[in-house]
DNA sequence: CTGTTAGCGCATTCAT
DNA sequence: ATGAATGCGCTAACAG
């Protein structure tokens, strides 16, 4: 390995004015400045990043943690966040929770191997990310309801969302609605079954835990509820499911099962997920705006970055998107 | 920043012991062992991931370039590059190649943040990679035509899968055969291309310039290149597009115009990416077998870790997925 | 303008 | 079994 030493030693000069040149950060002269920099070229020198990083206890490196690297969920807000970073300047590691207390990302959390971090994961535990914002390192959160005093919230207004989407489904003339939901101990999954139990009861109908069918937010779950239903012999006239990939796996078990999506039953999603507007019929559901969020959290982490911690909680809306599953 | 020091000087023993305690790396007692142990606890101890990549010249992380992290099509390869490198017990970090020489990915191929790295993908300079590859640093490049002593090569038959595309396409009858291109300078582009064409002439037909169109890998592409031929007043009868997002793209022009795809044209599309089979009608194409590629390139970076660089290169089929984008 | 030097936090060798 | 001391490669304060 060739280091800052090798190429002060080939330039002639002392190691600091070598940093000096390399980094431009010092007085040096042209000359001198220019010999470095051949020298350096020569020996194809490149700066250990880990030294660097050691030594200046910066990284400049922005993580996002994503409750699973492979989802197709987290497409649009990568964008947001890849666009967002690369403008200004900084690098960016995507890193998977998966694995939980000994995953990648809960070393990360706890190492300081980058700046900064916005998590966007349901899978990481809550004392892991309290103790590990700090204010050299400070953590975007989004959708979790975790506080504190270096952690920004970002939020979706997931009751509302599911409120809304549990209304357009009654307003369609449906008294009877299903909910497939989604991991038990997601705080979305949460916020969007009181939704939906809030629709119903504004709208004077009964809550019926018979309509609930556990899903955990993948398609296999949603599959699942819909061949359940079928074999019960009973399916509800409409269907809320928590997340879209649990929608589609239900539009495909009834597609299976020669039930009509769109007229024997109606289906509303959450998310938006790009296949959403594929399937057939094309999916009704809440939009989450993923790209937005990503970009807001770049802003927010580079402004926590510059020390200007915000303090009121951001929550945007959900938006009802109409496609074809509920009907025409 | 609490450090080994205070852990050390809270238990009331030296920093070395301290180290050994914490790693179990050294001799020490049990009872020494536990108040060391109990310190780090109560002081949140966490160590420092630069200090120790620097002083051991090792990170324990292998980082995946792809050439988009939003890309859906490399949703399938990091699920088992995931796996596989969890289940070793290594970190996985995910880094986009966006911004070529001044990508974060430029910055990991030259600064050894990583202990080896996997690269999918085309925007990023052949001489970066041969000149990142050593043995302590060991690539594995799927799909590109660079090779090096430290270099792995993993590649899809791209000639081969576009050929029999083609051929599925002679094969059903039609004798004019469009072709929409990805990125001129992808290595992935030129061998599909040379496949089509060889596929041509092997069954005695002409290749024609005015049938090739750019759509340079993404969905707006496909889109343009239909519409272009829709406004030219001439559909051909048969499409290869070199791959699924653009014969989505021109799948979606078409229904916009009126023009029937699987009737008046015939589409096949490369990779099968989730939406494929979503979309109407469920696209026919070649399926790349991204998520056992991911699985094979962690096997052998952790060979190559180990000392073992496999000498010959490999080399995976793609397969033809019948669906009905190009008729029943 | 340039060189000397002191750590950053850690693992480890060599004494004890 | 434990501790003192060294250096990984780099930056920056300080001295010249």
């Amino acid at each position: 390995m060739v280091t800052i030493r090798d190429v002060a030693k080939k330039a002639g000069v002392s190691i600091s004015t070598a940093s000096y040149a390399l980094n431009d950060s010092g007085p040096v002269s042209q000359e001198t400045r220019q010999r470095v920099l051949k020298a350096a070229q020569e020996l194809k020198y490149h700066p250990n990043a880990n030294a660097r990083h050691l030594r200046s206890s910066k990284t400049n490196t922005i993580g996002l943690i994503v409750s699973d690297l492979a989802g197709p969920f987290f497409s649009e807000l990568i964008r947001g966040v890849q666009e967002k970073t690369l403008a200004a300047d900084y690098d960016l590691m995507a890193i998977s929770a998966i694995g939980g207390f000994d995953s990648t990302a809960a070393k990360f959390l706890k190492e300081r191997r980058t700046d900064a971090i916005i998590i966007f994961a349901h899978n990481l535990d809550d004392g892991l990310i309290k103790s590990a914002a700090r204010r050299d390192m400070p953590i975007v959160l989004i959708d979790r309801p975790i506080e504190g005093k270096y952690i920004i919230n970002i939020k979706v207004d997931n009751f509302e969302g599911a409120y809304k989407a549990t209304e357009y489904l009654i307003s369609r003339g449906h008294e009877e609605i299903a909910y497939i939901s989604g991991s038990e101990d997601s705080y979305d999954n949460e916020q969007r079954f009181e939704g939906y139990k809030a629709a119903l009861e504004a709208n004077g109908m009964k809550y019926n835990p018979d309509l609930i069918y556990r899903g955990n937010f993948v398609e296999a779950g949603g599959y699942a509820a819909a061949k359940l239903m079928i074999s019960k012999g009973y399916v509800p006239r409409a269907i809320f499911a928590a997340n879209d990939e649990m929608a589609i796996g239900a539009i495909n078990a009834f597609g299976e099962s020669g039930v009509k999506v769109g007229e024997d039953v109606a289906i509303i999603g959450f998310d938006d997920i790009r296949i959403a507007r594929y399937v057939v019929p094309p999916l009704t559901t809440m939009r989450q705006p993923t790209y937005e969020i990503g970009c807001l959290a770049v802003n927010l982490v580079l402004r926590a970055l510059a020390g200007d911690f915000p303090e009121s909680k951001i929550m945007l809306p959900a938006e009802l998107i109409i496609r074809r599953s509920c009907g025409e």
